[in-house]
DNA sequence: ATAGGGTTAG
């Protein structure tokens, strides 16, 4: 057929044959036409031609059909931004739909600046905004962090009555907790009358942006509470991320259990997260089975597998893993290789950690970052090498940080190098980022020393410099609820028991030959006051509140935020022994499992 | 008539 067009020989885009009745009719269906040729097109070149088949039919300066040239090519994959801009200019008088679409296409362009000024342009001519106009203004505010920008536009969302609207809330929610203000997103929460899944997704989302993981799950215990349960992987995603870092395992368990009933095949980023709720709440070997059994593996899943193998001590298999990896012709980038060093500092094994540092630098080509730095002066200070670890620091072409000095600080501390550990304190001392744990250490190891002069003048300094430890806490999870224990807690509600529990528990370890260590403890009391305190340090509590609720024969987990004292870390193994009990904390730095009167990190952490 | 919200792992 010569002369027609290539599109109207294509029976894809023909108009209907027969005339219909009335003209009105005959222009919808016309219209309906254009609509569903638009939805057809996959890429400019049918853009270009839809628009010069509408503009031969005369369609184009009608608004409908124009509009939906517009909103099909500014937010379909196959479209442009450019071609979309040159159609908006080249209509009359756009009205709020026209608007609508050039802000949700900026917005699906990340052109966010750009998305705000076509509102403001629009407010200009007198265009009056609506419902569909405010969320992609918000996420556009979002992600600029522009917070007073967004206040000001709730204002007007709010002036034109729009703030009951679901979809405005729910963007609401979400563009507060990007800038900073969670207060704000809570409060236009409990305002909602109804609420979707994705209000639920967004306020659990803004909970665990902020740590707030308590909240976090209790957000979600009264999300299926209140009659709002359809499981979706990404909401449970953020849970299982709450529960790994309250090492909340049964409620990690309840999460599993719901994705198997619901959803049919699990992604990598699920799978993935399981692997780490498991691995970090202590079940490796479920972590490890589940790693086994994943069909696809990315790098992330394999980092969590190596990261968590670091953690729990076993090095070896966590450069079995790493070996894996390359064979699955996936890059190690550098934070695989902070777990890779990691692993190999816990294990011990300092040959093969020289061995990947080289091979990160001269096969991934990757520069190393000062967290590598710290984990090699780690593995040569856990192994007594404190001179070659602190000529390593000098020689090292960044500037070392504070985790540096710490490291080799704490490594001289294991193996008695004071003239290096003053060094190293030094430095840290000069740091801006004080720390009272740093002070404690030196003075320990004056102590031990028996130079009481200099004990003295480090804790003069440190109550100059202002400084308090940091308060240390134990999370133990009892029925399903997690318990938190702060050290010489007495605000939780079981306090009494707790203590009388302490009392007959050590009881029992003097016959085992337990006695206090105070060696770590830096107040200045007599030795009386110091074993009084020791006695309250948050892990003994959680101890003794799992021994009470819990049956007898099952394991005790325990999470915490600082590194264990010598003294905690003896007396759990002597509780292990006496009350028959596996007990498995999770310290800052890696796992200990207590079982039998024995530490699977053979003393050395 | 056309359109919209939230969201994951180290």
């Amino acid at each position: 057929m010569p002369g027609t067009s290539v599109l109207q020989q294509t029976k894809f885009f023909s108009l209907p044959v027969d005339p219909p009745q009335s003209p009105e009719l005959s222009l919808r269906l016309k219209e309906q036409e254009c609509l569903s040729i638009l939805k057809r097109c996959k890429n400019m070149e049918e853009f270009r031609q839809a628009h010069a088949q509408i503009v031969k039919w005369g369609f184009f300066w009608n608004s409908f059909c124009a509009s939906n040239l517009l909103a099909a090519c500014a937010l379909s994959d196959g479209g442009s931004m450019d071609y979309a801009c040159s159609i908006f200019q080249q209509i009359d008088e756009p009205g709020t739909f026209e608007f609508n679409t050039m802000i949700r296409a900026h917005v699906k362009d990340m052109t966010f600046e750009e998305a705000l000024v076509f509102y403001y342009e629009m407010l200009e001519k007198g265009v009056e905004p609506d419902n569909f106009t405010y969320p992609a203004l918000f996420k556009a505010c979002a992600w600029l962090q522009a917070q007073e920008e967004g206040k000001q536009i709730h204002g007007h969302a709010f002036k034109l009555g729009l703030e009951s609207d679901l979809y405005v809330q729910n963007s609401l929610i979400n563009m507060y907790s990007k800038c900073g203000e969670i207060e704000h997103s809570c409060a236009i929460f409990e305002q909602m009358d109804e609420k979707s899944v994705a209000s639920w997704s967004a306020i659990i989302a803004a909970h665990a942006s902020f740590g707030k993981w308590d909240e976090c799950l209790m957000m979600f215990g009264n999300m299926s509470s209140e009659g709002c349960w359809r499981p979706e992987e990404s909401t449970l995603v953020t849970v299982l991320s709450a529960c790994t870092y309250l090492g909340a395992l049964d409620l990690g368990k309840c999460a599993h259990g719901s994705l198997l009933r619901n959803i049919s095949e699990l992604n990598v980023i699920v799978q993935t997260s399981l692997i780490d709720m498991y691995v970090k709440c202590g079940c490796l070997q479920k972590g490890l089975s589940l790693f086994r059994k994943m069909g696809k593996r990315n790098q992330m899943s394999y980092t969590v597998m190596i990261s968590g193998l670091a953690m729990h001590g076993h090095g070896e298999e966590a450069l079995r893993i790493y070996s894996e990896m390359l064979k699955d012709s996936l890059d190690p980038d550098d934070v695989v290789y902070v777990c890779v060093l990691s692993a190999c500092s816990h294990a011990g094994l300092v040959d093969e950690g020289f061995r990947c540092f080289d091979r990160m630098k001269s096969e991934h080509g990757i520069t190393p970052t000062v967290q590598h730095y710290g984990c090699m002066v780690e593995l040569m200070g856990k192994a007594g090498m404190i001179n070659e670890a602190l000529e390593f620091v000098k020689s090292m072409p960044i500037k070392p940080n504070d985790v540096v000095w710490r490291s080799l600080l704490s490594a001289c501390r294991v193996h008695c190098n004071l003239e290096i550990g003053e060094i190293a304190a030094k430095h840290l001392f000069q740091s801006r980022l004080q720390n009272a744990g740093d002070y404690v250490i030196l003075s320990n190891m004056y102590a031990r020393a028996q130079r009481w002069q200099e004990v003295a003048k480090i804790r003069v300094e440190m109550a100059r410099e202002g400084l308090h430890q940091v308060p240390g806490f134990s999370l133990v999870e009892v029925g399903r609820r997690i318990h938190k224990f702060v050290s010489q807690d007495t605000s939780h509600p079981q306090c009494v028991s707790v203590y009388e529990m302490i009392h007959q528990m050590e009881w029992q370890l003097k016959f085992e030959g337990y006695s206090p260590d105070s060696s770590q403890v830096l107040l200045d009391v007599d030795e009386e006051e110091k074993r009084q305190r020791l006695k309250g340090h948050s892990q003994k509590l959680a101890i003794a509140f799992a021994l009470i609720h819990t049956s007898q024969g099952s394991p005790i987990r325990l999470a915490r935020n600082l590194r264990m004292c010598n003294d905690c870390h003896t007396y759990t193994k002597l509780i292990s022994l006496i009350y028959e009990r596996e007990i498995t904390v999770r310290d800052r730095n890696r796992f200990h499992h207590f079982k039998d009167g024995t530490c699977s990190c053979r003393d050395y952490w």
